[in-house]
DNA sequence: CTGTTAGCGCTTTCAT
DNA sequence: ATGAAAGCGCTAACAG
């Protein structure tokens, strides 16, 4: 047993100098000399361990934790090119709809012993472009992305790259492959009638300015503007302010100040994200305006920042961590489905607009 | 130029079989094929351009973009051993604190080119066991995890791995490699010295159940205790309440609603977090408590989350962007060092009490 | 400044 | 059930 069959064995830097290897790292064949077995059985004992006798699996088992082997999976991608990483592209995890769906996504994808190559890429397009460049570089087996405005760059990227690629938290005509999100434009539009047909005539917006907020509002617009045609005479009004980026209480609390200064006699504003919809409530509050009474708020996002504080809000009920789930196990299945190609499918989760009684009836 | 000199270039599959290669990627050598150079003079041309000439760069920079090229940094990493990857690991990221953390290493390590490998720990030490291991499996540069209580097998995993670790947000006495954090437990004694300072008497505490909470509840207490025993007529009082992890406003709301029941004539109550202490609030409001002359609540973490909407809320002010920024430009440090060896450091960033005038005058 | 060669540590394939 | 050989796509080291 003096010498191993393994023409490495004896860690010679590359190029047979004798200086130490690199990494240092235990390798497979550390493990198969203890073991006493070849790197081949190693290999298959930790990936495939029903091809490999209990015996050898037991051997190869003790050897492992002997030597503390911890495999380099870097060398296993570039073999299989398989890199079991998903890549996971948000404008940005400060904000919690988001952080709920990298969380979720991460632990869903953890099961399947997948990891998350997490790429943060703001709301500028061109930015996005360099993100997703840098991160198919690392080979991901997936790619999950939020938004479905791309440059045409991005989007051909992305196409040669073979690989499942999901656009989430918008719709879209023409997805890049598959899509699990919902119609920004048909949430404005749908909570524009929700609040006529509540009663309310003089709606604010305190939006924050990044695109998926426009289309929102733009929805509502449209709606509000049919309305006004309809009945000239209703006094329907709507007044926008558009809230820096990443939305803050802060800026919540200036949108409603400003709003409240341009149109006093506001019945409810509409919040780009219950981040800003909770600054707005606080400068309502510091105003003295009852909410729901003078003052209705809508809110955006999944209700379990806010409820338990503001009972009064109401909000578009959009929970990140269910998208984030539902896409997970989305792209599970696609893994293990027997044919890897890839899946052409457009799913509309909906949504649900959650409104307390105690806000949304209060004019009846 | 029929044949180009790259022995592979006719791109056979492993062993010579003629389908085709499993990714269908463009390769270096295609690049270089195009650019009519050797493969090696397009990778200085990408990594090392200063040592290639104008001409020759100008070259193959065409050739890449005609090719559609994406380098693919498995290979790089593999062959050089260095993957550009940082590992982040925090226990979850639907946390604002730990959020912001992310976010800053993400943001900061992008500047030089390194990306962020995502692990979310949850809150059990062999839950965390399980994720530093998959990480180190992808030979990250370094690895930055949050809390110095690791299991004894981490610990060892993380020395054996060679690479800097950076353990953040707690401090310790023995830290695997460096550390930039504070002490828990020093935060809960500060809080508790401030507040006696104060005046107040009767302290809830609605803590989050995991250690770190635990560790300031210590501390906090320890310095009540004291305080008991040197003036035993002064009537100081302590109550703890433990909420459920993940924290949540509805969680700070029930413990607050708990304490209350216990303590009803409770003055002060600190909190394991802004999310917990908003959740407070919300409860305290709903009786109709005023905050803070009735009730002072102390949050921990950022005030940034909370304090366009409580301007009566005090807080411990731990800024997790700020220590995402310090951790991640020490590593940058540590990678350009002329000596790669790690380094043994201590940092504490210290923390400061946010006190608004409102809240903690309002006894005096 | 550019090219050649020999691996990085693993998995695929084929052979036993 | 186990092993041997070849190669994944790139870069370090040396040679020119």
């Amino acid at each position: 047993m003096g010498r191993s069959s393994d023409s490495r064995s004896e860690r010679p830097g590359q190029h047979g100098r004798d200086n130490p290897r690199a990494t240092g790292a235990v390798r497979l064949s550390d493990v198969a000399a203890a073991a006493g077995v070849a790197a081949m059985t190693v290999s298959r004992a930790l990936n495939q361990p029903e091809l490999v006798s209990e015996r050898t699996r037991e051997r190869v088992q003790r050897a492992v934790i002997e030597t503390g082997y911890v495999p380099n999976r870097v060398a296993g991608a570039l073999a299989s090119s398989r890199s079991k990483m998903v890549a996971v592209l948000v404008p940005t995890v400060a904000h919690s709809i988001f952080a709920d769906v990298v969380q979720s996504i991460t632990d869903t994808l953890a099961l399947d012993g997948y990891q998350v190559l997490l790429g943060l890429t703001g709301y500028q397009t061109q930015e996005e472009a360099a993100v997703v460049d840098t991160v198919l570089s690392r080979r991901p087996d997936a790619i999950v992305l939020a938004g479905t405005r791309h440059s045409e760059a991005t989007r051909s990227r992305l196409k040669a790259a073979r690989i499942p690629v999901v656009e989430i938290w918008d719709m879209s005509d023409d997805p890049i492959d598959m899509l699990i999100g919902f119609s920004h434009h048909a949430v404005g539009a749908a909570v524009a009638d929700y609040l006529l047909e509540c009663g309310y005539r003089r709606f604010g917006q305190a939006m924050a300015d990044d695109p998926r907020s426009h289309q929102r509002a733009e929805g509502f617009n449209k709606c509000i503007r049919k309305a006004q045609e309809e009945r000239p005479e209703s006094g329907i009004q709507v007044t926008t302010c558009w809230a820096d980026i990443p939305a803050s209480l802060a800026g919540g609390r200036a949108a409603a100040a400003s709003l409240l200064e341009e149109m006093p006699e506001c019945e409810a504003i509409v919040c780009g994200s219950d981040t800003l919809a909770m600054g707005v409530m606080a400068e309502a509050q510091s105003r003295g305006m009852a909410i729901p009474e003078t003052l209705a708020v809508m809110g955006f996002g999944d209700m379990s920042f806010a409820a338990a504080t503001w009972p009064a809000l109401s909000t578009v009920k959009i929970d990140g961590a269910e998208i984030g789930r539902l896409t997970a196990e989305h792209l599970l299945g696609c893994f293990n489905a027997p044919s890897p190609e890839p899946v052409h499918n457009v799913l509309d989760v909906g949504f649900e607009i959650m409104a307390r009684q105690t806000t949304l009836t209060a004019r009846n």
